[in-house]
RNA sequence: GGCCCCAUGGUCAAGUGGACUAAGACACCGGUCUUUCAAGCCGGUAACCCGGGUUCGAAUCCCGGUGGGGUCACCA
């Protein structure tokens, strides 16, 4: 999100790439997934797997032989060599040196092997890793837009592999070749890959290409303040959205996490970040993940949005709740609004909004267990009920005032508190002991649906509630 | 453990040597409105990790601790 912002920010272009060399790990269909959660966050690319580009592909496993070739000049520059070792005698070395207290780190032992070694090697079929020869003196200086300068020194460092056994490259390889084949100028990257700088610094240098500008931005932490990761802590985006945030929520709120406009103001546009954002403003430090200020957030935009925008988010939800059709009608859509209108102020997720709406759709609903105990057992709650079914039936023109008039009425005429009808009513309408304004609800339904309502929950509780 | 990064309320964060008696937001707690629940409005509790320097003056600069995090793969 940040290198989009980055970007677009400052007439780039915002090139979407997909790392996948490790065939191990890879899922079929998981780019699709990546591209739908990334549009739906309104992240869109200029270049990519799915668009094109002038430096494609965009897939890191259709430019295998890139990297080949890569190697390759590494390799007869002397900069790079053929490792034998097996990851067997690997895990051992390091497993060694960490029981020693060592700094696990390749020995480089197959630097300096003989040509009749690898000869010997290789006819016994043994397929070489390939290892970047790294100098044991001096420092690596990383440049970092957002920690200032970084020095690692090189002998901590040791030869990595940069091309595995399989002729696929690794991570610190790929990604360095590709950013200068796609003359990219930029990394925007967490925190996290600090430490791999170096080493992809040194990859720059030893083929000879411009090495770009690096900014690490902090990372996000479970809320334990452990790093956050798909085991741990992480929700998808995916699952964002069937949760029922609003992608303006998602997007407000990640923009806030590490980066701030610098005065009060927390409710952003899109338009409005990409306006103001910028590296400069962006903090060091790790940033917990609070979901609570996120479904603020959502609530928020819920409450806010235009009328439309909150239709179009909502109607998904709505229709797999079964509520309205594929199709709505014009009416169903005016009715949809109105009942949009009267419950967005009270839900923090779209599917609290379609939850809190169902009873404007259905009849079938249960009455709240803690309600019937509070509102329905007191002994002359159906007369009262049938009663104000019978109030709401002289009423012509059925809208808010009316039908609160004629409540009013029938309250004073009962010489009844206005919560000895209200509360009943409530309940046997929406089934709920809270919502919107009663009359509103009432009006809403209109008064075919109410006077049923009204007259079932009176049988109903004859017929469900012990006598006294 | 080595290397690296970081350090303002529970959380996100303003702050870049004096305007700090340290903003604002979420959460929490009160109040207000109301038929209920929200929303809204008003108010409250709560922080500069510790120790040394530098300076007339330090949340802010320096050093050292401590704490948290990241990373040490033929993963990315």
């Amino acid at each position: 999100m940040f290198n989009f912002l980055f970007a677009r920010g400052n007439g780039g272009r915002f090139i979407l790439r997909l790392e996948d060399t490790d065939f191990e790990r890879h899922v079929e269909g998981a780019d699709e997934g990546i591209f739908a959660s990334l549009k739906w966050l309104g992240l869109d690319w200029d270049e990519g797997p799915d668009t094109g580009g002038d430096y494609g592909p965009y897939r890191q496993s259709e430019r295998l032989e890139i990297y080949r070739q890569e190697a390759e000049r590494l390799l007869s520059a002397g900069l790079a060599y053929p490792c034998y070792c097996t990851p067997q005698e690997l895990a051992a070395e390091r497993e060694e040196a960490r029981k020693a207290g060592r700094a696990p780190r390749y020995s480089g032992r197959c630097c300096g092997l003989a040509a009749e070694a690898r000869a010997a090697k290789e006819a016994k079929g043994v397929r070489p890793a390939v290892r970047l020869k790294v100098p044991q003196t001096g420092q690596t200086v990383v440049e970092d837009l957002i920690r200032g300068t970084v020095v690692f020194e090189n002998a901590t460092l040791d030869d990595f592999i940069i091309m595995k056994s399989n002729g696929v490259p690794t991570y610190n390889f790929a990604c360095v070749v590709d950013d200068a084949m796609m003359k990219i100028t930029h990394v925007i990257r967490a925190e996290e890959h600090l430490s791999n700088t170096p080493k992809q610094i040194l990859v720059f240098r030893a083929l000879g290409y411009p090495v770009p500008v690096f900014a690490h931005v902090p990372m996000i932490l479970a809320p334990d303040r452990a790093k956050l990761s798909k085991r741990h802590g992480a929700t998808g985006v995916e699952e964002f959205r069937s949760q029922g945030y609003m992608p303006e929520a998602l997007f407000n709120y990640l923009a806030l996490l590490g980066w701030s406009p610098g005065d009060e103001r927390e409710l952003l546009s899109r338009d409005e970040i990409l306006r103001e954002f910028s590296l400069d403003a962006v903090s060091k430090h790790a940033a917990v993940y609070d979901v609570q200020k996120l479904t603020w957030l959502n609530s928020q935009y819920i409450n806010t949005v235009p009328q439309a925008r909150l239709m179009e988010a909502a109607l998904p939800f709505f229709r797999a709740a079964g509520l309205v059709g594929e199709a709505p009608s014009a009416a169903e859509e005016e009715y949809l609004v109105r009942v949009l209108e009267t419950v967005r102020s009270r839900a923090r997720t779209l599917v609290e909004l379609t939850d809190m709406a169902a009873y404007f759709f259905r009849d079938d609903f249960a009455y709240d267990p803690k309600g019937v105990q509070k509102f329905f057992k007191s002994p002359g709650v159906p007369e009262l009920l049938r009663r104000g079914s019978e109030a709401l039936a002289e009423v012509e023109s059925f809208g808010v005032t009316e039908t609160e008039a004629a409540y009013r009425k029938l309250i004073a005429e009962l010489g009844v508190s206005g919560g000895a009808l209200i509360h009943p009513t409530r309940l046997a309408l929406t089934g709920r002991t809270v919502g919107p304004g009663l009359f509103d609800v009432i009006a809403l339904l209109g008064k075919k649906r109410c006077l049923e309502r009204l007259r079932r929950a009176a049988d109903w509780i004859e017929q469900n509630m012990p006598q006294e």
